[in-house]
DNA sequence: CGATATATGTCAGTGTTATTGACATAATAT
DNA sequence: ATATTATGTCAATAACACTGACATATATCG
């Protein structure tokens, strides 16, 4: 067991630890407040927003999937799908090998909405990307990957990777 | 204004820009669980940690001057507060100079709760800088930072320097 | 002094997101 | 034939946030 040098380890004070934690929130608070504006005008949350994004992302995934991925509960996202579905923002399609799965897929309505969600998120980090430079962003990337749970990373490496 | 060469800025395609907005989404997501578990076995949920937390780093502060830092209204605030004062975790004291003001500490007891719920986060986060190392760290701060809003950035800065 | 502004508190109503538990249906797998 | 899986649904509950309106005490300004 090597014996920690405090000068060798500055980054890991409580002082640097409390700084990562308090940029984590103020970052998120702000991340996430544009699209709560663009949502607060129409009769979607932000719930919605997440399960647009990530149908998106991965077009014909499954319930199953979306729980996983989103780990919520099956009833909190049924109601949110539903809605989603109801207002042609989102198709169900039946699965052709197993037919008791709905694939999810964005509809033109839903890709439309979710564009203009993203391109507001897209300008926030890309401002932030330009002035911090490619190698604080790849600092930025593995820092959040490895404060992701260690069991989910892989997880998350497939999902970011696509 | 200068042409932007493709190669040169690989790191702002919506690829790289989709993937800090799910990174920032899923280690948000586990970051707040582990003080999220702790919570959920007292009557107390998020809104009451982050008033402890940053009640804890600045002793002394003021109703309105949590509500600005949180950007919640004073009506969320006042039953959050309320419920931490009544259970002995915040001490209101009126200010000396404007009795209107209540100044705002934590307890014994609000310390070593707080102290409790920060662990959980301080582990997490240590772990995911000494995996990264300490210029990774830098580039997650500097990119964390530029997310928040801009005319934000001078209150978060004098918050984290603290 | 009187008017106005500030700091805080409180009441009533509402909405979103999430939870748990129980149960139902259809399709697949053993 | 039975068990398991994928999905859906009903009912109840809770945390957290909001808006709008109003109240009180204190401070400040003209």
């Amino acid at each position: 067991m090597q014996r920690k040098l405090p000068h060798s380890n500055l980054y890991l004070r409580e002082e640097e630890l409390r700084r990562g934690i308090e940029l984590l929130y103020f970052a998120y608070r702000d991340f996430t407040r544009d699209p709560d504006n663009i949502l607060a005008d129409s009769s979607f949350g932000r719930a919605h927003h997440r399960v647009l994004y990530f149908v998106g992302r991965n077009p014909g995934t499954t319930v199953s999937g979306l729980l996983s991925l989103l780990r919520i509960t099956k009833q909190s996202l049924s109601r949110v799908l539903g809605q989603l579905v109801e207002d042609g923002y989102v198709d169900q399609v039946s699965g052709v090998e197993d037919r008791r799965q709905r694939l999810l897929y964005l509809t033109d309505k839903g890709k439309a909405f979710e564009k203009e969600l993203f391109e507001t998120q897209r300008q926030r980090v890309a401002e932030a990307y330009k002035k911090a430079g490619p190698e604080a962003v790849a600092g930025f990337w593995e820092v959040l990957l490895n404060i992701v749970n260690e069991e989910e990373r892989e997880a998350v490496l497939r999902q970011i990777e696509k």
